[in-house]
DNA sequence: CAGAATGATTGAATATGATTGAAAATGATT
DNA sequence: AATCATTTTCAATCATATTCAATCATTCTG
């Protein structure tokens, strides 16, 4: 077996697990382990992973136990006025008692806070916000099953027959990447089938989207404005954009994001 | 076992609760005390935890884990060594790449630390299991789909076709209320429902029961012994109720409870 | 054949586990 | 409340086991 051979061998061991151990890469190799100590050292030198004492580990240190936990770390606090009230102005549509669906997002996300104090039925497929629901407030929570995508912070099965199929409620809530006069515009596919597989389980579609999201443009479309009911958006939309969608015969509800701000709660 | 395996190992178990003893981590890891206290004195000085007498404490202190994921209090801290014990028993027959089902339940739960440090794949309807892994592993998770049952912390659907029929793995692991003659016992309907869905997903089912669920009797038996591949208890399981293991032809796995701690003490 | 890479051997360095006595916490009694 | 006995936890030490680095012999390659 050859250098490069080797090399390659160990940095593949050491991204997949958080440490090797020497003996491990003899086994895996099947050199002495002279050389895999030599060849730790040279990559080492290299930056490529950090040797440590009975082997090697990754360069980039364990630290994803805040990424997964903090959802959505950098776009969270963009625009996060807006978002608050807009999330302020979905909650209180609806009232104690709704069966409602809530799409994993940031601007969603937000809408965690005034629900704190109402007692729904409540189905999503976001992993912060369930839980966050269930350490703050009553509500009832269901989840759809599948596996957990870290990036996106969703739950997405690749099964048609699950569990969301038999979820049925007045209204879903969702966010999006952009909107424009093609419609509703995602820029992760993945984000594209977990709202796929939730709309047209709701009487009404209400869309969450903070007024720049207007000027934005994504590659996939994922649903015609018509399929829409209700957008919620802040008083800076334009008047252009406003005619949009009034044109549509949507439902636009503009929320204020007034004086009386809400309160900044640390996501544990 | 590494040191940066047991570095992982103790911080995870830190976050898990407000503060761990030495000899938690002991029964969590294998290794003996000194080795610990050196660990916690090292990850002291990087400030990676607090060291406190008698073992540490997250670098948080205030950050209330909330009530809903503190699920077990009251189980949590009984015979919690014998439970650390089994579940590290239970994660050492797996290797990273497996496909394992975790039901949810206060023994089960203590898998996650040892599993800090695997990539598997892991199915699971215990939401705090998800929730504890998801941020401090890089295992894949899983999750069964229905309504956020806060008292048993389970997941469960009343429908039957669910996520849960599509995964297949080659271990299930489970708790149980009780175990006898007639088979596995559990006292709560819920569990029994959750647990039988499970059942059958898998190659080899793997009980995990501290030695005084021998004693344990309950009203619902979920299923024959026979049913059972293997059982995972403590050293303080009785001749008999061994015989009656090894009569089933069950496997029968003895955790080591812990190091230096073979004399007897105040039993619960 | 020359040069480099590899494997084996050795003593040094380091990590671990057990033991011991000191320090701290706990509880009982006055 | 104060004292003392008991238990628990800690730090220091040493013996053992593991890992490492240096050296040299051997093998591979051009």
């Amino acid at each position: 077996m050859h250098e490069t051979e080797r090399h390659r061998i160990i940095l593949s061991a050491v991204q997949d697990r958080p440490v090797v151990t020497v003996v491990d890469l003899c086994g895996l190799t099947g050199v002495s382990e002279a050389t895999i100590r030599r060849d730790i050292a040279t990559l080492h030198m290299q930056k490529k992973l950090r040797r440590v004492r009975g082997g090697a580990e990754a360069i980039t240190p364990p630290q994803f136990v805040g990424l997964a936990g903090r959802p959505f770390a950098v776009n969270e606090i963009m625009r996060s006025r807006e978002k608050q009230a807009i999330a302020r102005a979905a909650v209180e549509l609806c009232e104690d008692g709704d069966s409602i669906i809530i799409n994993g997002g940031t601007t969603t996300f937000q809408m965690v806070h005034p629900l704190a104090s109402r007692r729904c039925q409540i189905f999503t497929n976001s992993f912060p916000i369930a839980e966050h629901l269930l350490k703050h407030s009553k509500n009832t929570i269901m989840l759809s099953g599948g596996a957990i995508y870290r990036e996106q912070n969703i739950i997405l099965s690749p099964f048609e027959n699950d569990v969301t199929r038999n979820f049925y409620a007045r209204r879903m809530f969702m966010g999006a990447q952009g909107i424009g006069p093609l419609g509703l515009m995602e820029a992760d596919p993945l984000m594209i089938q977990a709202e796929q597989k939730l709309i047209g389980q709701a009487d009404e579609l209400v869309v969450l989207v903070d007024s720049s999201k207007f000027e934005q443009r994504s590659s996939l479309v994922l649903c015609p404005l018509t399929r829409i009911d209700t957008i919620i958006t802040d008083d800076r939309i334009t008047d252009k954009n406003a005619a949009m969608v009034e044109a549509a015969e949507i439902n636009l509800i503009v929320a204020e994001a007034g004086v009386g701000q809400a309160e900044d709660e640390a996501a544990s």
